[in-house]
RNA sequence: CGGGGAGUGGCGCAGCGGCAGCGCACCUGGUUUGGGACCAGGGGGUCGGGGGUUCAAAUCCCCCCUCCCCGACCA
């Protein structure tokens, strides 16, 4: 079997990663820096992706609506750790209309500013909470070091922001998105398996109280940052004056939540499930589950039966296209459906079409089996299931694989340098962290407690912390 | 913004003072067709930009721009 992909996996990661996206046509880069254009094949998964995560998310009960790109720089600046954190990463403008604007607009880079500024009206009484708003946009935030899907200056994602009467209620809420949402749906729909913990307090969000993140282990071990959960606390509602009528009468803030996972998604499914021929997509976000493959001319009953099999799939809900195009080479069209990674391959020529079956290829194993016409789609059904947990599991196994007990500052940089994740004791790491002295390029992921739970705050003691480089 | 590398056809590259080339891709015709087919023919270029040296510059010199990789910042 010959591989669709000429740089190595292993040796070339950062190279084998760009030529999966070039050949599997998913984005290219666009005019400007730093930007990107999403081509039908990688937006045909990011719509997948995006649908389970409205899902979940309207289930969560939160409403889609939609606010503005444009932002006024004053609203940025209200909050202060809110506009130093993003100001160097900001794109502004200050020409419109052919003549110097008297307040600059900044193009969101997030959306806290604005949608306080609205829910500051439309929030009065404690009957108007909770709030619970998502949006699906684009944001922009100027990166210095781009790269496809995993750092663009423009990105689309998802921003949900919600609003609270009590700290326990946003504090609630913001753990429901955390595990219910994202977790959920990165371990069932995108087979990935993260690592969620409390973000350090150099690693928060910039206006957030705490912020919770979902790791997941690339094919490199690297980490990518999956999801990002904020409690804002009552910082976005003091600056804005976002207050609330309570139930005995008195005047109080509004407690806040926001949250978002975007474009970077693409990213992990590459790298995490991603081989050296080119990717492998989970049937849960494959466009198509199903391709039909016509090896070559037969009789006319051949074409028949493939169309047949064709109209069955589609009408028992997979997602199946055929391949017909036989002026093409053999070769060259199963490479070019691995590469795009499609989960199953089915395989209709002369040969199989005398005993009345198909070839079944398995995309993650590259196993072979025959199956009569009859029983394609229900075997196809099994497989797609067999194959979306056989990328879980060995999502798993990568993960587990590279993390890595340390017991002090150096074994952690040790064990990070050679591309795993070393667990350790935060109180040990706490101050190199602070004067960025962790090492260059190693980062503190995210905190956890010893049992595995969530922490509240960064304060608690007895705390662990994973540290790995990071993309 | 520091350190390194590269800009030549759509993509990947060679050429490094003397007619602008190769592989892949593309177009036409034919033969093929069970793991990237073959033969024949064809189209496509301001050699990143500007200036200079020279009889002659893709090639040498100066300035500028862009992109990629490694670091500091980030979903």
């Amino acid at each position: 079997m010959k591989s669709g992909i000429s740089a190595n996996r292993k040796d070339d990661f950062p190279g084998w990663y760009q030529e999966v996206i070039a050949k599997a046509e998913l984005a290219d880069n666009g005019p400007v820096r730093g930007t990107m254009i999403i081509r039908p094949n990688g937006f045909a998964i990011w719509e997948l992706v995006r649908d389970e995560l409205d899902r979940k998310i309207r289930e969560a009960g939160a409403r889609n609506c939609y606010f503005p790109m444009f932002i006024p720089q004053a609203f940025l600046s209200r909050e202060a750790e809110h506009v130093e954190g993003f100001s160097p990463e900001l794109a502004v403008v200050t020409i419109a209309g052919g003549a110097v604007l008297e307040e600059p607009i900044v193009v969101r880079p997030t959306s806290e500013t604005v949608i306080n500024s609205s829910f500051s009206k439309w929030i009065q009484s404690y009957r108007d909470l909770p709030m619970l708003l998502n949006q699906w946009a684009n944001v922009v935030r100027w990166e210095m070091r781009p790269r496809l899907f995993l750092r663009t200056t423009e990105f689309l994602w998802q921003e949900g922001h919600t609003a609270h009467a009590t700290k326990e209620d946003a504090s609630k809420y913001a753990r429901m998105i955390h595990e219910d949402v994202y977790q959920r749906v990165y371990h069932d729909s995108l087979a990935i398996p993260t690592i969620g913990g409390l973000k350090s307090d150099m690693e928060r969000f910039a206006g957030a109280v705490s912020s919770y993140s979902l790791e997941g282990v690339m094919g490199d071990g690297k980490a990518l940052q999956m999801a990002t959960t904020h409690e804002l606390g009552q910082n976005f509602a003091k600056a804005f004056e976002t207050t609330f009528s309570t139930s005995q009468g008195t005047t109080e803030y509004v407690w806040q939540t926001s949250w978002g996972a975007s474009t970077r998604l693409m990213g992990a499914i590459i790298m995490v499930h991603g081989d050296q021929n080119g990717l492998r997509l989970p049937p849960a976000i494959a466009p198509t589950q199903v391709m039909c493959v016509v090896v070559r001319q037969g009789e006319s009953a051949l074409m028949e039966t493939v169309n047949a099999v064709y109209e069955k799939m589609i009408a028992s809900g997979i997602r199946c296209a055929v391949d017909s195009d036989i002026n093409v080479p053999y070769g060259r069209r199963s490479i070019g459906h691995e590469i795009n990674g499609i989960p199953i391959r089915l395989e209709f020529g002369p040969r199989e079409f005398e005993n009345g079956v198909a070839t079944i290829i398995r995309r993650d194993t590259g196993a072979r089996e025959e199956c009569r016409f009859d029983d394609l789609i229900a075997r196809c059904k099994v497989l797609l299931d067999t194959i979306q947990k056989q990328l879980f599991d060995e999502a798993h196994q990568l993960m587990r694989g590279s993390l890595e007990n340390a017991s002090s500052l150096d074994e952690a940089r040790e064990i990070a340098s050679q591309g795993r994740w070393a667990e350790i004791d935060f109180d040990l790491i706490r101050d190199a962290e602070k004067y960025g002295k962790l090492g260059s390029g190693l980062s503190t992921r995210n905190l956890h407690r010893s049992d595995g739970s969530l922490p509240l705050s960064t304060s608690e003691s007895g705390l662990r912390a994973y540290v790995a480089k990071a993309y």
